[in-house]
DNA sequence: TCATAAATTTAGCCGCACCTAAATATTCAT
DNA sequence: ATGAATATTTAGGTGCGGCTAAATTTATGA
């Protein structure tokens, strides 16, 4: 259906994926912001993508892009690639959660099919990778997430934690440490008044740990 | 020492190297055929591989070029990269011999170091991959290898078999049905007089194997 | 509303790694 | 030893994916 693609434009619609998943489009500056790259660049890269056949994005000057059926089906390969890569190095080769990102970064366009396969039976068709974000399955079929994050708590609501961050490895060290990882059940202790700052507790650490409101709004939790 | 070399680069080098390792210099030629490209591209970029800094290979118009230390460093670096690949994917995810070759091609220049690390961790720091060639250690030496070729066997005479050569899928898959791999002890039954073609027993799976004289050049043992 | 600021696109450029065709150097066979 | 065959290099060109500077469009706010 579609040809092979080259590693940057993998990485363009795995991004464009992840921007327009929370909201309407991807704006031009957006995409060269997360890429690094100039936002000249990127007009002229996202300009070659709608004219592909098939178009791998939707696009209108000066309004930003969408993906289309076809661009959205490469984004969920390599999404899918990029968190099955985390989820081994982590469980059969002893990574930290911390170090996954960047190494799969690299290696999600360097994996066949058959690779891929190899790795989700090995692992046992995961549905979340390590730091809970949910892993596309053969079909490239999302499994559903919690939308609700720690933000939205009120002081002396409880939850079990879904997912956090994972671009940032020092955020992870630090919420490693504390023991704030997917699966823990914690407790929103207290708010404060003016910016936000929440105190969590971590249950099953009796650790407390501080968050600020943008780390909080990326952290998802089922509430209990 | 050595700033990121692409790809291609690396896998210039890493051709050189294999070329160069049995013969003096490798020339145009030979270098455009192994890596399926036109000899004109390859001229062009062995000149520009002699005039880094440090120069990656020495190189006199007409007359082939070598590599450097440094570019001997950067492809042994490579080779043990993917000999390691082709090792695990065997060991740990259940390969066949005659599927790694091609993908390790691939994930050899998409490993880090620290992923190099941890393979060879795992797998004990191996020094031999599943085809019986050496893999150099952390410091890039090789190990020691046996240079005695099943062609030299004379009728009659008996070895184990040391290494086999990788690239050819169907050749592996042939070469492993009968139980001729690395490890086997085997003995020349006979010798056709004009074309040199070898009727060899394989001791353990007691099958008898068809082998010309070009592939057992390339096949190496010790002498029993 | 309308001037300025911000975002985006266009224009023109670069290095990489390939290509074909033509020129030149080397090797081989008579 | 020399002409033909073969190997290699040079010349000129392509597509990719970046860049900066300048032009243009859209958004903002006084
Ligand atoms: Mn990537
Ligand atoms: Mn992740
Ligand atoms: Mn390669
Ligand atoms: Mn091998």
């Amino acid at each position: 259906m579609v040809k092979k693609l080259s590693h940057n434009i993998q990485d363009y619609l795995k991004q464009i994926y992840e921007i327009t998943n929370t909201g309407g489009k991807a704006s031009t500056s957006q995409l060269a912001e997360a890429l690094g790259i100039s936002a000249a660049s990127v007009t002229n890269m996202i300009q070659k993508l709608s004219m592909t056949q098939p178009p791998l994005v939707t696009y209108t000057k000066h309004q930003g892009v969408e993906l289309t059926n076809a661009g959205q089906q490469v984004a969920l390969k390599i999404i899918r690639r990029h968190r099955l890569i985390e989820h081994y190095l982590v469980k059969e080769l002893g990574y930290s959660w911390d170090e996954v990102h960047e190494e799969a970064e690299i290696l999600e366009h360097a994996m066949s099919p058959r690779l891929e396969k190899r790795i989700d039976a090995a692992l046992g068709y995961p549905e979340f990778d390590p730091h809970g974000d949910p892993i596309p399955d053969q079909n490239l079929r999302m499994p559903e997430v919690t939308k609700t994050s720690l933000s939205d708590l009120k002081a002396g609501e409880a939850g079990r934690v879904i997912r956090v961050p994972h671009n940032d490895p020092r955020v992870l060290r630090y919420l490693g440490k504390s023991g704030l990882r997917p699966g823990a059940s914690i407790k929103l202790l207290a708010r404060t008044p003016y910016d936000q700052t929440m105190r969590v507790l971590i249950r099953d650490t009796d650790e407390e740990v501080i968050i600020g409101p943008v780390l909080g709004a990326q952290i998802t939790l089922a509430v209990e």
